[in-house]
DNA sequence: CATTACTATATAAATATTGATATAGTGACA
DNA sequence: TGTCACTATATCAATATTTATATAGTAATG
């Protein structure tokens, strides 16, 4: 499981499950996943764990905020995940699962229509993943060299994001070309 | 979910689970992973559900195997799944997430021994991904054009790996460049 | 004929994850 | 005052997934 140390991760500063789920969908998104469902017991269980510790905040917007923090437990929890070394050959990529047997579409058309889709999804991912690098690079007039040790990974892993989306576009053009030249031939060799 | 859909894709075919989790390993562990433990139980109850259907083959080589292959049900499941769209936005990539907290090891050696790490797997990763190439071109003389449908699509699928393995190597190093003027340059700071 | 390696199927227990739903405070607006 | 939108925390049930383990046939080796 990889959940429970991201939060780790997270933790450094104290943060709400409600904060934790808005960092997932503005950037951790791009590799992992949350549902405030599973990060409220998560937090408690870790809690329980010693990994966390947890204060009640007054909040000006709404109820009371309920804070965690990591422990120094929790902090050595996640160098030892680190120094486990890169998780590599876990990857989940359902889109390309679906690629691998779009084949039983039948219709050509329809295999069409799904890359272009998914085409789209890329366009508006790349879109957003350069929003956040010009919001990165107007906030710190050093970016990307020079940066603080957090900014500067997490630089890194915003680099990565935008070279493999941007693969995936062009992925989908060759696609949706060689999809539409396999079209043409399918007519031709109807009608001959 | 999606096993049961990638299940159901594979299943045109009759295999058994044994079968399943070998295929898993050559080439699907590319997108998703399945242990066996997970395969043969979703197996049954897919069975269950009505939407596989099972006989048992004697083997030559071992215990009978119990083959499963799709029913009419299981591949409108399948076709349904393909026509509600390209599911983007369930990707799941640890070593990114390990990546985003790397600063936590403090110790700069010890994150250029974790990206030297990553770019090894990586190294690995694009020969076993250009082996199927070479091994799916010469099975086929009309590799990459001309295909089957189904070679066609795979082939798809082959090409956006071989693109993003590329792409990580390519990342790999310049993380490492980057890592090893910011060491140069803390060595400096230190010393000045 | 014992051991090892490989093929093959399977289950149990523990965890992780998703999807649906409940509850409640605050601020704005009609 | 009612109600809508938003912030916030939380639980339940259903599924999915991982890790460890059990069982057995076949085939080759010594």
């Amino acid at each position: 499981m990889s959940l429970r140390h991201i939060l780790l991760g997270m933790l450094g500063e104290p943060h709400s499950g409600y904060d934790l789920k808005k960092q997932f969908n503005q950037s951790l998104r791009n590799f992992w996943n949350a549902e405030l469902s599973q990060i409220y017991p998560l937090l408690a269980k870790m809690e329980k764990d010693g990994l966390l510790s947890s204060r009640r905040v007054a909040s000006s917007t709404g109820p009371p905020r309920k804070v965690y923090t990591r422990s120094a437990r929790g902090r050595r929890e996640l160098v030892a995940w680190l120094a486990e070394g890169p998780k590599v050959g876990e990857e989940r990529i359902s889109y390309l699962a679906q690629v691998y047997f779009l084949d039983e579409l039948e219709d050509i058309d329809a295999s069409i229509a799904f890359m272009e889709s998914l085409r789209a999804h890329m366009a508006r991912w790349l879109t957003s993943l350069e929003d956040i690098e010009r919001r990165w690079s107007s906030d710190d007039p050093r970016y990307p060299y020079d940066l603080p040790d957090d900014a500067f990974y997490a630089q890194l892993t915003l680099a990565l994001g935008l070279k493999k989306v941007a693969a995936n576009l062009e992925w989908c053009d060759e696609c949706l070309a060689r999809l539409r030249a396999r079209k043409a031939l399918a007519r031709e060799t109807r009608s001959t």
